[in-house]
DNA sequence: GAAAAGCATTATGAATTCAAAATTCCCTGA
DNA sequence: TCAGGGAATTTTGAATTCATAATGCTTTTC
């Protein structure tokens, strides 16, 4: 159950450059002109420059006073510092809802996790990847933590552009799912200590990071960010 | 080293605005009048309406379309989802800071302790609340993670508010210390899962949760939202 | 030929204006 | 007396306008 949303101008405004941001129709680093966007988006500059304001806060856009706005740079260690932080999330998110979710819950979580072990198994790394979402979205939907949810939905979105080169080797992938293994063993006990631990663990949580390696033109050394 | 802020008209009302429902001078469900905040400030309603939109992505207000902006109500909900993932993220700072910290670091956080220990035996509430937030703090800061530190000081704001109800009864106070004895004993180990352990448990995570009920008008029972 | 100064152009910050939605208030009629 | 309807008022959403800061270009000087 989802309040919806009225919509206004400026909300509109921001779902568009999220969306262009997300697909990298504005690149990273880009300087966002602002006339160009009104002229594009059909708008004056008033919602517009609301809706900056509003992605800036979000930490997608950055405003420099006097000088515009421009798409935010992911550096590599940005990048890691959030996924650090979505994986204290995920683990947050595991503990509570050992506490609160249902035994159908559970059942459901389960149901997913086997059609996830037959995607493995027959290797479609796509569907694989979508039921694995499935999987940590009913986590943090069970967890039924508003704010959690929110944060988690924000950090998300930041790192989104980056998510195309998820790249995933056998080894990798054999190990996420025996983490997977744990977690519907430790969801099944309710043990939330436990199942906390294994998501904040989870290699998802970390494996990313060491496939965007390269993939952000970056300033600072990575072996400096991950010192 | 951080990094100075231009100031701009829009960011200059944010401040203000945020203090004001800090300090309770916007209570909490209040309608937001664009009109006599402008002639409060002297502004004009384009900054103020960009500010608005600001605290609402930070949570502090909520923008009904049409309808204008309201002080976001705290429930007891909320609150305790709140400190959760306040809870968590502290966790997750000490981790990396064990990791991160220097020695020299590590040193000066345990002459904090030794200083909130005498304010503890002298019964020196104010100074120990000080002294505890700096040992916090400095947690955070060690952690040299910038994204946890933002969504942290989102989350402590979004709160701040009802801060104030903070009540320590005996044990309790015995207790929380009781946890920053283990704090440092894991610090200095650098035993990086114990300390996040122990700072995800710690009872400042959770003590005030119980001391806001009744503080906070709220349309939930309690009951309901803790189950 | 390069650098600096100054002017023109452009882009941004903020106030004002206009339009539309919501609210208030008053009136009518049962 | 009170419920319903509708006009007047207020308030909000968005466009426009105005002022100022930044940028770029030309010219001038060494």
């Amino acid at each position: 159950m989802t309040k919806i949303q009225p919509r206004t101008l400026y909300r509109e405004v921001a779902d568009r450059i999220r969306a262009l941001i997300e697909h990298g129709e504005l690149a990273p680093g880009e300087r966002i002109s602002e006339k160009q966007l009104c002229e594009n988006f059909g708008v004056s500059r008033t919602p517009l420059r609301e809706a900056l304001k509003v992605l800036a806060s979000e930490g997608l856009v950055e405003l420099l006073p006097n000088r515009g706005a421009r798409v935010k740079q992911l550096t590599y260690k940005m990048v890691k510092d959030t996924y650090d932080l979505m994986g204290a999330l995920e683990g947050l998110s595991g503990e509570l809802a050992c506490q609160q979710i249902s035994d159908e819950g559970i059942a459901a979580i389960c149901a997913l996790h086997e059609r996830m072990l037959v995607h493995y198994h027959n290797r479609e790394l796509s569907d694989y990847f979508q039921v694995n979402q499935r999987i940590h979205e009913s986590l943090l939907a069970a967890s039924n933590n508003d704010v959690l949810l929110e944060m988690y939905n924000n950090l998300s979105q930041r790192v989104k552009r980056v998510r195309y080169s998820k790249k995933m080797t056998d080894s990798y992938w054999r190990r996420a799912v025996q983490d997977h293994e744990e977690m519907i063993a430790a969801l099944k006990k309710r043990d939330s200590k436990r199942l906390g631990q294994v998501l904040r663990d989870h290699l998802c949580n970390k494996l990313e990071v060491a496939s965007i390696a390269g993939v952000i033109d970056d300033g600072e050394t990575r072996s400096a960010a991950n010192s």
